[in-house]
DNA sequence: GCAAGGTC
């Protein structure tokens, strides 16, 4: 008979790895899955009482993600509100990884399942995504919940993976159907949203500076999400009213050359009449007395493990690092092996996790070998203990390393995680508090001062350190002080400062929103939308759109942005989620909710509107007169923030431009097609440019033409800056480009790819260059023309132009053409600027000239 | 182009 083949599956690589470890005990062989980002473990075990071969390897998150079906993902077709009821279908999460293909090909021929996705709702939906791909290849011998398995496991520890192993159950399909509804309305009600005040507010205003105005239920509501938090503190501090208050500051002459200023037992008062009358009982005494004289030791506490939240917040505020980009770096550190996984909300070290062994490495670094040697000597080893959160062990150096081996911030992300883990096992900080307590008359105040003991673990984590030692003068008990001066003094309460990133970070974790991998994606996301910009000390400060959405909600909807309604929605779900509800009757009626909220916000959003018009200028307000109309003739106005747009005011119509780059006139030169004036664009990293005409570039007109084309794709059989007219040859280097001349680029003359990034610099200095109609007899590509100034003239033999000569074959041009691509040129090339173009029938667009029905005919 | 959730 032959082995069983038992079939594994881990929510990412990593895992897969440090599971077949345990569970081959380190027996196992290791190849790489076609789809280059997952492996393959396999080894000989013993499953079920009889002989097997293990496969263990991995999915990377989701397979799946839900989208909208092909017509719905169209802005311009589909009304927002449709997208509440539409069709929706699952699709690859990430198609270049082909998981399903990877998942089944691996499956083939297993008799048994074992489903090792993390043990959240979120892994209960993957091991279904699992199962679909692999359960049809599976080899039918037994019932289904015999074969198909799940091991609910909560550290990744020898000891808790086997016991695991010996207790497997049925995977919870009701947990994974409550995330499937989940994320149905996720979509479906962010879409919605996010589409329609997309649309609204980018046709209107001008200098909104964003290119989305996305709703999502992390993102946008008050006081639990992300922005809301934000804004939050911003109304706290706009509607701050100062109050003031009274204190009495005494100073008294300690010694000679000592004076101390002292705190008042009643710190402040908030009435004037009553800090006035203690005032004056007081201000004329001449001595404050000694009544007491105390020492206390006391403790700063060193770090707990570190877990990906912490790790965030001390990048932000301590190495002004983004979350976002704080995690990019540290999954770099991850994969390059220099620290342990840097996903994990775990803040306790396993139990048989080699502290001593990870210090031993660091014994003789010039960075951090003084601070462990002093924590090795130091005999027994405890660290505080943290929370296990039974998904990946704390984030701890794995390897020893120095500065040379990494760029800046590298350095400073791997510096901190070391000096944290060798915090973290150092002692506590002690120091001693000496305080001194006066009175003076009826009144009490005193005075007090540190003095560091141990430094422990901030030694190595030294901004932690405590101030220089605040060193009491000798007095004693019932001493007599002479006073210096008694007064009374007003102040102001001041309102607090914008929220820190490291302070939102916190909030969020503590309201549940998002986790430790999406926390910085909407973070980033916030400030990407110009939502909230980044400030001194990476404080978060809401720009105007971002006040203006979240106060628009308030006004409109308060309900959809109150932290009550996504939780009303979690309760539902979590009724799928433990099988007491209907999925289908759930999901619907959370559905109907927010779609009548959202045709209720849709008809009220002038509310929001009004806000946005206090703000904001309109599009003919905040644009510049720029290029005409092809409609009207008239000037239409350039709005150079994101996104780019040209409005005309008097169509009242709006095209959008090419993102990035800017945009200049092209010599006032028009279509031929519907009379708008060419603009040039300029962008691209090699300078790259290329003519376009606002109007077809929006509404193309031609089938074959995409949207979003410039001229140098435009085939047009007569247009002087179509592709007819500069097209020189096909590119070579990738399928369908075709080489165009940029009319603009001279006198660095070059020819740009119209499909990938190649450019090539011909003839430069010269003083006039074109697209001759004629193709070269050896290569078929078009020939070129090209007029020196004498002054300049790089051509040979004395010529100052050359006529109908080929850039690739003419010898005249040889010098003058990039090399690299001169010289391969003539064997990849030929087929000239794409034989046959030019064919494509017009189709009939409405606006904005009855030319385009003349040039339909023309094309047929 | 859009959500949030996994992870590469």
């Amino acid at each position: 008979m032959s082995k069983n083949v038992v079939l594994m599956v881990a929510e990412k690589p990593s895992l897969a790895a440090s599971l077949a470890k345990i569970l081959s005990n380190g027996s196992c062989h290791t190849r790489k899955g076609f789809n280059g980002a997952c492996s393959v473990h396999e080894w000989n075990g013993s499953f079920k009482g009889q002989s097997a071969y293990f496969k263990m390897t991995s999915v990377c998150g989701h397979v799946m993600s839900l989208d909208f079906t092909g017509r719905y993902n169209n802005w311009d077709s589909v009304d927002p509100v449709e997208l509440f009821t539409c069709p929706t279908e699952k699709k690859e999460a990430t198609p270049k990884l082909k998981m399903p293909a990877f998942l089944s090909q691996e499956a083939k021929g297993s008799n048994y399942l074992v489903l090792w996705l993390d043990c959240d709702k979120e892994g209960e939906n993957i091991c279904f995504e699992v199962i679909n791909e692999v359960e049809p290849v599976m080899v039918r011998s037994h019932r289904r919940e015999q074969t198909i398995l799940r091991a609910k496991f909560s550290a990744i520890t020898e000891k808790d993976i086997k016991a695991a192993m010996n207790c497997l159950v049925a995977p919870n399909e009701n947990e994974s159907k409550s995330v499937d509804a989940r994320q149905e309305i996720d979509l479906r009600i962010g879409c919605a949203f996010t589409r329609f005040q997309t649309r609204f507010f980018q046709g209107k205003y001008g200098n909104l500076d964003s290119t989305l105005i996305s709703y999502g239920p992390c993102q946008t509501p008050v006081s639990i999400p992300t922005l809301g938090f934000c804004v939050e503190r911003h109304d706290t501090i706009k509607t701050f009213q100062p109050e003031p208050f009274w204190v009495i500051q005494v100073s008294v002459q300690a010694t000679e050359f000592r004076k101390l200023n002292l705190e008042w037992e009643r710190v402040r008062l908030f009435d004037r009449e009553v800090a006035s009358t203690f005032h004056q009982k007081i201000k004329d005494y001449k001595q404050a007395k000694v009544v007491g004289i105390s020492q206390k030791e006391k403790v700063k506490q060193r770090p707990q493990a570190l877990n990906t939240v912490e790790l965030m917040r001390v990048a932000s505020s301590g190495l002004g690092m983004s979350p976002h980009s704080a995690m990019i770096i540290a999954e770099r550190l991850y994969t390059q092996g220099y620290i342990s996984y840097p996903r994990t909300e775990t803040t306790q070290y396993p139990e048989n996790f080699d502290i001593i062994g990870v210090l031993k490495q660091f014994r003789q670094s010039a960075d951090f070998g003084a601070d462990v040697r002093d924590v090795l000597s130091q005999g027994s080893i405890h660290p505080r203990k943290g929370q296990d959160i039974g998904d990946h062990p704390p984030i701890t150096p794995m390897t020893m390393a120095s500065r040379e081996s990494f760029d800046h911030d590298s350095w400073r992300l791997y510096d901190y995680i070391v000096r944290h883990f060798i915090g973290s096992v150092s002692p506590d900080c002690k120091y001693l508090v000496s305080r001194i307590d006066f009175d003076v008359g009826p009144e009490s105040f005193s005075v007090s001062g540190k003095k560091l003991l141990d430094p422990g673990f901030t030694r190595t984590m030294h901004w932690q350190a405590l101030s220089p030692d605040e060193h009491m003068p000798d007095l004693k008990q019932n001493q007599m002080v002479p006073i210096n001066e008694v007064k009374l003094n007003e102040r102001l309460t001041s309102p607090p400062d914008y929220l820190t990133e490291s302070e939102l970070i916190t909030l969020m974790e503590k309201h549940g929103i998002g986790t430790d991998a999406s926390i910085p994606v909407h973070i980033n996301n916030i400030s990407q939308r110009n939502y909230v910009t980044v400030g001194n000390g990476r404080k978060l400060i809401p720009t105007a759109l971002g006040i203006s959405l979240v106060h628009g909600y308030q006004r409109i909807d308060p309900q959809l942005v109150l932290p009550t309604m996504r939780s009303a929605v979690e309760e539902q779900l979590n009724l799928i989620a433990k099988g007491r509800g209907n999925y289908d009757e759930i999901l619907r009626h959370a559905l109907e909710i927010f779609r009548l909220k959202f045709i209720y916000f849709v008809q009220h959003i002038e509310s929001m509107d009004h806000l946005f018009e206090d703000t904001f200028s309109t599009l003919s307000q905040s644009g510049r007169n720029f290029s005409r109309c092809g409609a009207c003739r008239r000037f239409m106005k350039l709005v150079a923030s994101k996104p780019a747009r040209l409005h005309c005011p008097n169509c009242d119509a709006t095209y959008s431009l090419p993102a990035g780059g800017s945009f200049k006139l092209f010599n006032e030169l028009k279509c031929p097609l519907d009379e708008f004036e060419l603009l040039l664009w300029v962008g691209g990293p090699n300078g790259k440019g290329y003519p376009f005409c606002p109007y077809c570039y929006v509404y193309p007109p031609f089938r074959e033409m995409k949207k979003g084309s410039g001229c140098n794709q435009c085939t047009h059989p007569s247009c002087t800056y179509g592709l007819n007219a500069t097209g020189v040859a096909s590119c070579g280097e990738c399928p369908n480009g075709i080489l165009v001349l940029d009319p603009t680029s001279g006198p660095k003359w070059q020819l740009a790819c119209n499909q990938c990034q190649v450019v090539i610099k011909v003839c430069e200095d010269a003083n006039k260059l074109s697209v001759a109609s004629s193709t070269c007899p050896e290569c078929d590509a078009r020939q070129i023309n090209v007029e020196y100034r004498p002054e300049k003239n790089k051509l040979a033999n004395g010529l100052t132009k050359v006529k109908d000569a080929c850039i690739f074959c003419s010898p005249e041009l040889s010098e003058l053409v990039e090399k690299r691509y001169a010289s391969h040129a003539k064997s990849k090339r030929g087929g000239g600027r794409g034989r046959g173009r030019g064919r494509g029938r017009g189709r009939g667009r409405a606006k904005p000239k009855d030319k385009m029905a003349q040039l339909a005919a023309y094309f047929v």
